[in-house]
DNA sequence: TCTAATATTGACGCCAACGTCAATGTTCAG
DNA sequence: CTGAACATTGACGTTGGCGTCAATATTAGA
């Protein structure tokens, strides 16, 4: 099953300029109709997997090294694919930092939350 | 306590050009020995919180945003505070979004080094 | 007091990630 | 077969987040 651009931008509520803009970053590669644009089950993925890398403050870039990464995961060199690991490690280390990161953050807006609430008691009494 | 632009550049890895852009966009604000710089401890942790929200896909806008809520969070009228906790849920509740979603990408990644580890079993078998 | 290191204020530069036209082509329901 | 909706390819514009000079203080240690 395929999707048009309409679909896609609906769907997960972008341009069709980004999705442009990511075919051109080599992260899509839908299909053609003509000249019209078909988006594989494959494209929608990484369009999601992109959507959640950016939110996360990955460059697209990023996004699509891991996409490579992931792609190329079964063939290659020995070599090459104890390379892939490693970078899949450092990658992986890096999003246990961030979640670490989220959650500090969360506990001083829940800090900020707690001083909210007492100030308004203070106000109520 | 108090430090230079040196101590803080050299603790967390930025340029001074980073610290005088944070402080143009508001979130810094060191106090001044004649023309010279000294932060304070409030910029540290307010760098520090900074560079956690950046890398997390925060703007400086919000970011600053958040500090500025924290501190009005003890003053302003009541309907302000209820505001200001509505904003703050807001921005927890997306927070803990964004921690699913690493959650996610973190299973991804576990998905790719299994792919790899297995293709370099095949290998060496 | 002299000098090496460090700081300060502009001001322009740059890159990523799209936004925003414009001009043209394609599709499809009625 | 026709119009309304949708798509395509440029190409330039914009915004955020600093980088990178340059020219000028200022400071601190021997």
């Amino acid at each position: 099953m395929e999707y048009t651009s309409r679909q896609l931008t609906k769907e997960f509520d972008v341009t069709s300029r980004t999705l442009r803009h990511y075919e051109q970053q080599g992260i899509l590669a839908p299909n053609r109709i003509g000249t019209t644009r078909r988006y594989t089950q494959r494209d929608r993925i990484r369009l999601m997997l992109t959507i959640r890398g950016r939110s996360l403050g990955f460059s697209l870039q990023e996004c699509r090294e891991l996409f490579d990464i992931y792609d190329q995961a079964s063939d290659g060199s020995s070599q090459q694919m104890w390379r892939y690991l490693e970078i899949l490690e450092e990658k992986r280390a890096e999003l246990e930092k961030q979640a670490e990161h989220i959650q500090a953050v969360i506990s001083e807006i829940r800090a900020a939350e707690a001083k909210c609430r007492l100030a308004l008691k203070k106000k109520s009494a």
